[in-house]
DNA sequence: CTTGACTCTCCCCTTACGGGAGGCTGTATA
DNA sequence: TATACAGCCTCCCGTAAGGGGAGAGTCAAG
């Protein structure tokens, strides 16, 4: 003996969203979307009425809803005999992208702690360190006018410069863009190749040459404000934070003058702005 | 010897995009909700003018955006002067955030890859076997009246819900909502309670006792479309999912009565909704 | 002078609803 | 039976962080 025969009831939204556990929100925006639609709707007072009817369904949606696929995703789904093969792609599909959004999470949640370790450092150091931005960034492929040559000491490429600017001149083209240096290596001498953008090509004269600039799919930067006399302490601290994100120096770094010292006083001007840039791998 | 001095130079915003690596709308946007405002603006034309000198907030605010924080966070650590308390706070409010989340899609990618495995069994088997949809949710407590007792199999509980809808009947008590049944053991006799929800209290008559059935905080469950004598598809699909998805069973399965059979087959009816609940918690 | 590349503002779009206003409807109680 | 109150309706706005596009104005070079 059954109490209640229970067939044919009509169920307000309110009693619909509590058998479901589902806002009366959701549920009308549900019904708005196509996805649930109350079987029958009072054509005069507008009053949803649902049945037990529909508890499979709404079941099946909120089953696929849990496993993260976006409700379009599931009205194709629901709307479907039976569609498992369709089902499996969708499925693969939303795995690989929650690896990989595991993974992106994992990474920052890497580089969170590794700005926490840095920041602790720098309290218990209680030294004033200025504090440095990292960023990782694209850099794009660019046309280039360059010298290169050895130096003796990081300051002494004035000469470079000349030459450089010598050439351009005489090829009467124009930079395009904050000049920079590339130190292709540091020992036994400096190798450096000092350049600067440019809209055109320009034609070789003597040392000056004019090439595409290979990109870099990820490189470290910082920002260094002040003269260039304590620009090891933004080299230092790009380099410990490259290390500390768990990355590797995969090429030669630049030098970007942004913002270059008035001629008077080029090592002190505290002015100055200058980017560090360091390509880079995971490791 | 300095080529270009660089200073005070005007970027237009594109200009200013291209060193950023960020869009023309994402600087629209930063300057529209006052995270970082062009250094001047033409009061005519309406252009932006940025600077190098603005590169280093940039930076710095790029850096935040990577750790993860909003851009309402990242506009109060700017505002500050080294912020490195509130900073930390942040980060570790971050870090706790990140965390979860990871463990969320975790988990979510578990049900996935379940859920896949379930596909290819089923399709392996090539029995077609109707698609369960499973859903875990929390049951609220409530209000019911019940009888409890043993009965020697799980169809011969007529008896029990007679003595409930008389007892019912008697104290002139309504039901509130679908009725159910829990088991609360099986063996050596099945120890069944029936139970109606009712919307108040109703005095106690023999063996039927009113009381508020506890919540359950987290169930699995799912709805079997079919009459009662293939329930246990049912409940071995259910369990088995249980057990795949590395969950325990914590509790006493409930089984409601959705939609009850016609008393005329009351075992065949193809059209009887049933949902099975059972209690549980992450292995 | 013209053309083409930039830039501006303004408006709508994205997800999956939540909050609330203002106005009916259904039911339980006095 | 009158009324209070809970429940329901539609409509509108808001979310985070911009993207896409329309229509119009601006800049720099040939």
């Amino acid at each position: 003996m059954i109490i209640s025969p229970r067939r044919d009831v009509m169920l307000k939204i309110g009693d619909f969203s509590k058998l479901s556990r589902l806002s009366v929100k959701a549920l009308r925006y549900y019904d708005q979307i196509g996805l649930l639609v109350p079987q029958q709707v009072d054509a005069f007072t507008g009053y949803r009425y649902y049945t037990f009817d529909q508890l499979p369904r709404l079941h099946r949606l909120l089953a696929l809803k849990d496993l993260g696929l976006t409700l379009e995703q599931i009205g194709q789904l629901l709307g479907e005999e039976l569609p498992s093969a369709q089902l499996r792609g969708m499925l693969r599909l939303k795995q690989a992208e929650i690896q990989q959004h595991i993974q992106e999470e994992q990474a920052r949640l890497d580089r969170v702690e590794a700005r926490l370790r840095q920041i602790e450092l720098e309290e218990s150091m209680s030294t004033a360190t200025t504090p440095y931005a990292f960023v990782i960034k694209k850099l794009e492929p660019m046309l280039v006018a360059s010298v290169r040559g050895l130096i003796p000491s990081y300051p002494e490429q004035g000469g470079l410069w000349n030459e450089l600017g010598r050439a351009m001149q005489q090829r009467k083209a124009a930079e395009s863009g904050p000049c920079f240096t590339i130190y292709h290596a540091d020992e036994p001498e400096i190798d450096a190749e000092v350049c600067e953008p440019v809209a055109k090509p320009v034609q070789p004269l003597e040392r000056m040459q004019c090439y595409q600039l290979l990109g870099v799919e990820q490189a470290a930067c910082t920002i260094h404000h002040g003269p260039f006399s304590t620009l090891t302490q933004a080299y230092e601290a790009l380099i410990r934070w490259i290390n500390e994100s768990g990355y590797t120096i995969t090429g030669p770094c630049r030098e970007i003058y942004l913002r270059t010292p008035l001629p008077e006083g080029s090592q002190t001007d505290p002015d100055t702005l200058t980017e560090i840039q360091f390509p880079i791998q995971k490791a």
